[in-house]
DNA sequence: TCGATATGCAATATATACTTGACATGATGA
DNA sequence: TCATCATGTCAAGTATATATTGCATATCGA
């Protein structure tokens, strides 16, 4: 699974835009953009904030069990 | 709770230096200790290394449910 | 005492996360 | 058609995560 769809999925949960979320956690909206489409490796601080402002958990967004398991 | 104290309890139940582990995760030893010791900000990727080595999730070392609940 | 190990701290250098500003596209609504 | 919103992307700049090197201290064992 790519790694930043179920930031995505949560996001749109919350009928949030990426400029809207980006606001809540105090980046811009390119930063969240880039965190959605892969390929980019945010600070543990940016990741608790966004959790925080979804209503979820470091492990709901971040975690991929396959990567645990082998 | 302080920020890196929960990976520092999970590295010495493995039995691990700070120097091991930032072998077994591809960084150097400053880089651990700078983190367990609080006040460092480090990336997911490598937040995700470590609670591998350690057989833990990002939730069991790098969230706190006090930060979630308020 | 001497040598090895584990940790803390600090200065400098490099890679990259993140910002700022801009432009392009598709969807939505007046 | 025209305006606005949401997203993607690009380029250049700033902030900071991480590397590298070195030194200091404490512990452990010969």
């Amino acid at each position: 699974m790519k790694a930043g769809i179920k930031l995505k999925m949560a996001r749109v949960e919350h009928d949030l835009t990426q400029a809207k979320l980006a606001e809540k956690v105090g980046v811009t909206r390119q930063t969240i953009g880039l965190i959605e489409s892969g390929g980019y490796n945010p600070t543990l601080h940016l990741c608790i904030a966004i959790a925080k402002a979804l209503g979820k958990t470091l492990n709901d967004l971040f975690w991929e069990e396959s990567d645990h398991e082998g």
